[in-house]
DNA sequence: CTACAGTCTGTAGCAACTACAGACTCAAGG
DNA sequence: CCTTGAGTCTGTAGTTGCTACAGACTGTAG
């Protein structure tokens, strides 16, 4: 019972394992500061436990909802300064919520001209084609 | 009547005028091969005509339908070796429409877990939050 | 005692630009 | 003729978010 106070110390490739992250992000965020330089063994091996497995996966959670790195640290500050409000939460979330509408809206525009212009493709062997003189016109 | 063969020769803001292309960006091009090599004056200066207006053109306007680079390079491939055929050209716009449709997934799906999840907050100004809960769960 | 797997560090690479710094050139005005 | 200012030239560094080495070290099992 040496670990009387928390549970499991994990290594890297254990952490990684657990929350799905690639090896060499963990240190990447911890090069950024994202996650918090962890302790190390006499030798210098990290030494994870769960703690950061939750902020861990906290900020891949982020990511995969595409909050930028900048927009996780800005939660991340909130959190950990214990200043987080719902209200100030829901206005970044609601303001980021825009941003992705945006990119669905380009998206669709784009989507749009290419079924459009694909359309039109006799798709036969022949060298005039639709698709390119939209391109060049 | 020195330039008795082409139209107007232009310089680089010229042509970043023309297209609406920043003007580092041609060098860019020109860089890794996507916009030729241009002949210079004496002093070194880059001297445009209107076949660089349209290369450009070209490549702005498949960028602002998403394409890569690299996608672009293959179009320009087939169209500088005169080798292209509708059908080609048709199956690369369908296979990019592809990816773009996957990316609209891709971002609706976020979009539909940020709603949803900001739909729960109070906004009011307390520390508990359905956001932060949601990524930190 | 020797493999072999895991870890450490720093650094370079990816996409697709963008933005300098510092030197040069060119045309117009005085 | 000289200066001034705008335009151009080059190479290089920064951006975002990772990912992938190389080369050295450590830890463990047989």
């Amino acid at each position: 019972m040496a670990d009387h106070v928390s549970g499991k110390r994990l290594q890297r490739a254990e952490l990684a394992r657990r929350t799905g992250c690639n090896l060499e992000t963990i240190r990447y965020y911890e090069k950024i500061g994202m996650m918090p330089d962890p302790p190390r063994t006499a030798s210098g091996y990290r030494v994870y436990d769960e703690a950061h497995v939750s902020r861990l996966r906290f900020i891949l959670r982020a990511r995969e909802l595409g909050f930028s790195i900048e927009h996780i640290r800005g939660l991340l500050d909130l959190v950990d300064g214990g200043t987080q409000t719902c209200a100030e939460v829901k206005e970044r979330t609601e303001r980021h919520l825009a941003d992705v509408r945006a990119k669905i809206a380009d998206l669709k525009r784009i989507e749009k001209v290419l079924a459009a212009t694909a359309a039109q493709c006799s798709g036969e062997d022949v060298p005039d084609c639709p698709v390119l003189e939209a391109l060049a016109s």
